[in-house]
DNA sequence: GGCCGGCGGGAAAGGGGTTTCAGGAAGATT
DNA sequence: AATCTTCCTGAAACCCCTTTCCCGCCGGCC
């Protein structure tokens, strides 16, 4: 293809250029390697003189190199890559966690994410495969009791959002039952004495807390949930609309004012259906939700809400995160973030 | 705190197990690490005695060896690991198309995603740090012209979902724009004439291509889109609905009968609007959408929308990638998928 | 002027696995 | 019985970087 007398070595060898190896640094600036590798890693002060540091700089500038990061990890006996593990990464509370991770870590560390299929852990397979990447840290949501066993991590571990799970590792927690008890409250300072609680079926454990509280709560202040007014769905539009259609009339002989929803998602569902009854919301019936997800502030009427602090999760979690990798104490190894009601027009009576 | 005579080390050494590695298989097996490897990668056939294996696989076993992701890495050149990159990761489209992904990589390669803060691609550091991990290949999605050019990757690459960008590099893409057409022709088939036209405010293409195809297609079947019909909103469901309430009592006025959006997110805006306003759907105002959303099955009524092939779109991609990772050649670098109109109640005129 | 202290830099030892290559043992052939 | 295959196996090189010594050199001090 190229000049006749190349040797003829069947792949094209040139049209993939050698990768720039700190050798490589070494020999263009005339030094050694280990000066490289200090100078590459910002590690140079009071090590390696400024005439050397400038032409090492002046290398790596112009042979455009890139510390490996295989070498590199293999050498330092760990990565530089945090792996956040998340078993379900499809709604935009995620996306701000992790945007909160992300400025937590900064430039020291590199964020990859782990996930896989459905609401599902990796299998042990995948987690040893995982493990022998070496990874910094690891970040985990939401994770379930199985997973965290498998795991059995060597390294540094935080999990994010694991109410009642892996007690003894460092977590960051959002205070969900505080957000459920500021909704009965709010609901009872608004005068509903009838409420009905709409559940989601999922495994998670936020969600049996959240019921738990708002129940609670709600009974210390005199209102009622009648059995026929705790009803579970799926979390999906469809699916809470579908309930609430068959639902409402028996609720309304009950004297049911208000309905509670374990997501925004559920709200989202009763509103469309209350709009086609023709129902008047809130005065006919208040409808609240939870994780104050982002079309909750812009449906009709806006929906009240228990807002989730996801940016604070994600970067609260990378700082412990990063504070374990340091070979830092924690100072609490278990951290609450608060929750805040935001009462909008859905529940706002007038 | 252990026996007294214990070294006086300042680490508790003895909390962190050393890592099992192929040398001590060997040991335990009293073969060679030689051999552990071929074993331990499924290459022992014709290579490695029956009798050796089984002692290979039985110190593996007892010592819970696990190759080290790294150490293999390097010594091969490159890792088992693919690398997805996107700048957005959270809508249910993208949880399918990772599932195609995953399905089609099976166990032989590990995926791990690559994204940044919502919408952004990596900064070229940030990218060469991400090669410095050798993948074993990169799957992109949606990616802007800029972040492939600072790719310029040695490896291999394949696109999704990107239409006009990166010509030279493999893409999966679909095809938006016969969806485009063909929903034109459903609604031209239902008797519409006059119809509006929203648009979404992206940087992506595809919202280009949708946009034309439609409207290209309206003109040839005699519909018209007139301007003022034509606008475009953030992709929100509110700002959809805020968009529409401004806009329909001229629209009204303008004889318009249909409103096709550029997303469904944007249908959703309007149907809560046009509900709001007490009007008949499809009957005073036919209303369609695009990337047929999970909720549009359920929506009320139902949203008659282009459903793209989001697990198809990872999962041929992935098969591509694999194909390139293996040196085999591709028969087509640029694949474009079918999507399908999928017609419900909001547009259906019985 | 000799000795000492310190600074700067290099050689070299890993870190864990893969792969080549040469050679040994066992079985086949003459 | 000698030679040739065939099969297996293990030693060793290599991948790229980090880090630990250790040494040479320079200036300062007595």
């Amino acid at each position: 293809m190229e000049s006749a007398d190349a040797p003829a070595t069947p792949h094209a060898r040139a049209v993939a250029p050698r990768r720039v190896t700190a050798a490589m640094v070494a020999e263009h600036a005339g030094v050694s390697t280990a000066t490289v590798s200090l100078v590459a890693n910002g590690k140079s002060a009071g090590r390696v003189s400024a005439a050397n540091e400038e032409r090492v700089r002046a290398a790596i500038r112009e042979l455009g190199y890139v510390v490996d990061g295989i070498g590199s990890s293999l050498s330092r006996g760990v990565s530089s890559t945090v792996i956040l593990v998340a078993p379900d990464i499809s709604n935009p509370f995620f996306a701000r966690v992790i945007a909160g991770v992300r400025a937590a870590l900064g430039n020291d560390y590199q964020l990859l994410l782990s996930v896989t299929d459905a609401g599902q852990f990796p299998s042990a397979a995948e987690t040893r495969r995982l493990l022998s990447l070496r990874p910094a840290g690891l970040l985990v949501d939401a994770p379930d009791e199985t997973f965290l066993e498998e795991l059995s991590a060597p390294g540094p571990v935080v999990l994010l959002d694991a109410p009642g799970v892996g007690d003894r590792l460092p977590a960051v927690n959002m205070d969900v039952e505080g957000g459920a008890r500021d909704l009965a409250a709010h609901l009872a300072a608004q005068g509903h004495r009838r409420i009905a609680y709409v559940d989601g079926i999922t495994g998670t454990a936020t969600f049996a807390l959240r019921r738990e509280a708002f129940l609670d709560e709600a009974a210390a202040r005199g209102i009622e949930v009648p059995p026929a007014a705790r009803v579970a769905t799926t979390i999906d539009v469809g699916a809470a609309a579908a309930e609430f259609a068959a639902s409402w009339a028996a609720w309304r002989r009950d004297g049911i004012t208000a309905v509670a929803c374990a997501t925004d998602t559920h709200a989202y569902g009763i509103l469309q259906e209350a709009r086609v009854k023709g129902l008047s919301i809130p005065c006919e019936l208040a409808v609240a939700g939870f994780d104050d997800l982002p079309y909750s502030q812009t449906s009709n009427p806006a929906l009240t809400s228990v807002r989730l602090p996801a940016d604070d999760l994600g970067r609260r979690a990378a700082e412990q995160l990063r504070r374990l990798i340091e070979g830092q104490a924690l100072e609490e190894a278990r951290l609450t973030l608060q929750t805040s009601l935001v009462v909008r027009a859905s529940t706002r009576r007038r």
